[in-house]
DNA sequence: AATGAATGAGCGTTCATTCAT
DNA sequence: TATGAATGAACGCTCATTCAT
């Protein structure tokens, strides 16, 4: 592993159990076996190192979605599955989802607002190729927000459920909510 | 208006404006026209600080809950209008339950959550107050998450739109979702 | 003594002692008997009580000076006699004037020429004062470096010989190098 | 150019932009288009580099200076020359010499002191070989004074004006308040 | 109850220097 | 010799909280 990416999931794991504004850079340092500098070697700053934590994490669960939505499920289920399935399997990163992704940073919060949505755009398209009546913001967030509080309430309970598990019936709901039923 | 209501709105205000971590008790205190060391004495720290105003503000926005599930409407129809058009009346208190209802900080987190939890109970009594086939906690978590995310939308659109509009959508999809509608 | 005061005396000797650079905010703080926190509530910062400690010490140099330049002597004789008396009775004073006066920070140079630059026209009002045929820029570098280096050789010897008594060869040799002898 | 003389090049410009504090070794080596770490193979650390090129430029104005006295011009008379001209065409060497040669760092400041001395004992050989009736340390002091504050001005000014055409005034001054003009 | 001056712990970041290659 | 990635000590400043008045 580079020294970069054990950074970084080191990070990941800081960022995860003590939130943004608690994470000390030396912890996250230390926690990847290297000098308290030679964090900045690889990122300018704390936030710097957030954002492309963040940033890299979601470019990677847009690759594998992408790779879903190709098969022959219908979008919308597989995108339902593949979110429960992406965050259920990395308890880290859906934390930092959840907590940090509606941060009280403004800069920071734009700079998310921008890395997430592109999934907005894949939800909407989801949406928009099956057959329904919604309205198609309200639905998107309908979607998003549906699954986004599933994780959260699995982070909550500290990950005591299987989350993937849920995906039939999350995408059973959304489905019929969305008037595509026949 | 009493010196505790004082502070609290002054809160509010700072809270919203700042975010929980860039607030300073210096700036609610002179916001609210006091002293800085007043504010302890009525508030134990800045985190009690915030969990009283949250606290008092989901208190009203449960009365106010009661009151119109009350009525003759449907209680899912009832609690999707009211959820909105509360919110959507009160722009600091939107984005103060947005930003911080998943805070960072653990313990917070907690009390926030212990706080929420009377509001998810009055939303499955709503769920199974109606003809349903749904997972009653994925039900639960659809209900809030949509709702939840229209008002995050529209904290992020700067207030842009109406949200109490967006009731009729909201509603007309989640009964739906539900298998309620015959 | 109020706060403000000992901070100054505090800082006096510290940044005489260390130099700007090496001098540690905390050393101050301690030096003045407050804590850290307490020196930014009369200083913005370093630099600024730097500044200030400067200015002061300026603007009290400079008072007397006018006071001393109202006395019957020669103003030029009055001007150095001040100049080498004045500082050779403010040990620490002098070295923050000869040490820090050049500093190579630019903005903090440009504070401190502009805190100077009284002084150099009083210089020039001297020698203007008097019969003389020099050069008057030339003129006015040549008595502030006399002067200036005549201080910078006593605190290079650690305070060890008698500033003020400089004072009459000083003024011999300027007063003839400007040709006003007769 | 050897690798030395192009650190040492480098670090003249370096230290001039930015002085001793603000100068970073990282910027000297790729300024003389080295790795950071080569640089130590030729100076022990910054101090020393830094004291290496104040010696070098020293040795270099004091052999011109002898060259200089030897001439049949009047020792002072050529000594104020060469002063003005050889720093006039020198800009970066003058900000360094005016601006570090009074260091705050103790160490430096005397490491400064010592390379400086020898031509203190030029001046006062060059006043005691006419005639004269002054202390000849305060002379010398005015004579270092005078010429050291010109370069200051200019310096100061950004180096607006013809530095060595200010020798003529500045030693007909000199001269004349030694007393030796006839 | 109210004040607000004082406190002091806490931390992100820089950069001279080292050393394995 | 030369490299440049890695080191880690060092410090100015903030701000929640306290407490003498």
């Amino acid at each position: 592993m580079t020294r970069e990416a054990s950074i970084l999931n080191a990070a990941t794991r800081v960022f995860a159990a003590a939130g943004y504004h608690a994470a000390r850079m030396a912890a996250i340092a230390r926690e990847a076996g290297v000098a308290d500098g030679t964090v900045y070697l690889y990122f300018r700053g704390k936030r710097e190192l957030f954002v492309a934590l963040f940033q890299r994490g979601f470019a990677e669960f847009l690759a594998g979605l992408d790779e879903a939505l190709a098969s022959s499920t219908p979008p919308l289920d597989a995108l339902c599955a593949y979110h429960l399935r992406y965050l259920g399997a990395r308890y880290d990163l859906a934390v930092i989802t959840q907590v940090e992704m509606r941060h009280s940073d403004p800069e920071l919060r734009e700079d998310i607002g921008r890395i997430v949505r592109p999934y907005f755009d894949r939800i909407e398209a989801a949406i928009a190729a099956m057959p329904h009546d919604a309205d198609i913001k309200v639905a998107r967030r309908m979607v998003f927000g549906t699954l986004d509080e599933q994780v959260t309430a699995w982070v909550r309970s500290g990950g005591a459920f299987d989350l993937a598990s849920l995906a039939p019936e999350v995408s059973r709901l959304l489905r019929r909510a969305l008037g595509g039923n026949d």
